[in-house]
DNA sequence: TATGAATGAGAATTCATTCAT
DNA sequence: CATGAATGAATTCTCATTCAT
């Protein structure tokens, strides 16, 4: 019960702004690097604290279990992550009926890849554990189900109704935008190396024209 | 010494078809289903002697280490995965000059899900070993390279030059078909739970026309 | 690197005298112990932690590697035995020409005796351990050669010249006095039990006597 | 009992002169082997069993255990060894009243040498494992002392009451030969490496010199 | 709050030994 | 006689977690 206290804590702490102790702050950075780059199960406590520079108990004195110190790192992300992509773009475009679906698209898929860009070693331990954890895995999809799918499927109804794209199932296009983007934000942030050089502009064009019009001649 | 020697004498009897014991293949069976399942680094080699009925030194009799057992499991799926892909599709497409893309590309999808269907369980192994393990992955990645994605972006420019395909950069559209496709086989067969009833024709229909026209209307 | 920074880390400790817990104390006292009574390889680090009455995860936690206790416990003892043979006695002997080589010898014989009498522990597990292990062998036997024998070898042709013992080679002559004094030591420390009711000042005649004279009439 | 049984069968045998099977003689060839080279705790029956190129079970059929293989190797050697030593060279001694101490010596000690080159491995085990087992030592020893011991006692007497040799307690003159002879043969053929080109002409001349008149000029 | 020594439950691995064929 | 698959106890080592200071 005292571990569940502690991670209700932690999230607390992130939106009432209560401040982390300075050791806090720094174990969770390092957390985050490691994890990213060796995976939860790979990463000791101990390299943690040793990263830290700090002694073992200071992380369990904070966040009770490895397992929190993994979920504090990864739900403040899933917060903002997920409804962000919601307040901003979707509102503005449930409403202007002069937006095409093109721009919608090339707006969403830009500002989540400049999101993403600035955390990506978040990013990358999500993909990472959640294909690993079954587990985390089962709490997560249907949180992501509701919170995005659903508002991604209401704006694609919406473009049919417009008559901007194909007159097909709903959750056929759904699965086709989430598979090209999931696969386009995996590929270009956890499976290849160059994380710095990435030309969002131009790759975001290539993407969004591919999932209008195909590559047919 | 003895533990490659021990690796190379199972990738030996795969080909060979010298008989594995009974107890070895038990031992295979149930450690690709834990690895499915919970992924490498969270099943342990007692566990799995546990669920095959057989003692933990048996493992270790037969595949000499857990690293090895992961390896005899997904060596041979990856000696058949790559080539097999190649020999049979890709030399009828490149004298046949009546295929179009579009069949080409049908043909591949489903040739490939069937085989995957059929290894459903290896498949999730190494998609996620392929993110959780660097080493894994600067392995596999080159040797997939240059079996696979080189022969793709090949016919991409066989059938730009027939101008049935967009005259984009060969590596942009190879892009989109790897990460289109990648995540298909990835949603369908790692991240859904329903492994069973997947309309394979179905499911390959919308793919291809996804790919060759996108979804505008 | 953590097991090597962990071993400089205790012969640091060694040095600095920064004190070791009290546990880590008994850990290697009874380690040494144990090594010296059945050999270190036939001693389990469990049996060691139950002799101790410690968990033997604080083994791990303070040496690192079972090999790392045993260099822990004999590389303070080799810093110390060795050059420690050299410093007081060989100097003044190399001074003082009024002292007679029967002294030199007895002077040291006695000297080292009562040095190993003090650690004959250790000194059993080193005797043992140097016989059975190749490894071992191979790091202090040219050590040994270096810092002991050289010395002992100049030592002899300053005598010899002085016209006290034989004009032999001195490589004759070190062996012996090396197999003499090691088969002596290896006698009354290693193979006999009577570890307690030792007459050292005897025993040094008997020694010292038969090494100048020989046993003929 | 099985096992004693097989020991003493395999004690039995060698008197009998019972051939042994070929897998037989090549298992206790390969044994000796590896027992010098690693030591017997450090060598594993597996890799004896495929170094003599034989099924691990075939070890187990003949020597039932491990214990028992390094004690078949042993015992065969000390029945000979041991008595070997008095038979023909102690029986002249005690009746030719022409022979001088040092032409004894120097007997014994160029027999036993030759003895010893011919079966170096099988005296670097014993000595090994004589230091490090305890429990060999305990049935060794005693047995030692009684067979050889004795009888050299008895020789020392002999030649003290001939005036041959200085008039000291027998038990230090025998301590002082045992070590030394001792000592020699380790050093000799268990601790340096040269073990073919050794000249027993020279070196057991300087031994017995060294023996009879020490290193004073 | 922070520390770091101590813990003990497992983890992978080794190995002598057994036994059915 | 010989084999080699199978065993399971024992071994070294790791690691998240606790707790006295």
């Amino acid at each position: 019960m005292t571990k569940d206290n502690l991670l209700d804590a932690i999230i607390e702490q992130t939106k009432t702004s209560k401040k982390p102790t300075e050791k806090q702050q720094k174990i969770a950075e390092t957390a985050i690097k490691m994890f990213a780059d060796k995976g939860y199960a790979n990463t000791s406590t101990s390299e943690i604290a040793k990263a830290a520079g700090v002694a073992e108990g200071t992380i369990f004195r904070h966040y009770g279990t490895k397992d929190n110190l993994l979920l504090s790192v990864i739900i403040p992300f899933l917060k903002e992550a997920l409804p962000g992509m919601a307040g901003k773009v979707f509102k503005e475009v449930l409403t202007e009926d002069t937006v095409h679906f093109e721009d919608f698209l090339r707006r969403i898929i830009k500002n989540r890849m400049e999101f993403i860009l600035e955390n990506q070693e978040i990013f990358r331990i999500i993909v990472k554990e959640l294909l690993y954890s079954e587990e985390l895995r089962k709490e997560f999809l249907p949180y992501f189900s509701t919170n995005v799918m659903r508002r991604v499927a209401h704006a694609i109804e919406l473009f049919k109704s417009r008559g901007e794209i194909k007159d097909l199932p709903t959750d056929a296009l759904l699965k086709m935008l989430m598979i090209t983007f999931g696969g386009f934000l995996v590929t270009n942030f956890v499976l290849s190396p160059s994380h710095n050089t990435l030309d969002i502009e131009q790759e975001t064009e290539n993407l969004v024209r591919f999932v209008m019009d195909g590559i047919r001649n």
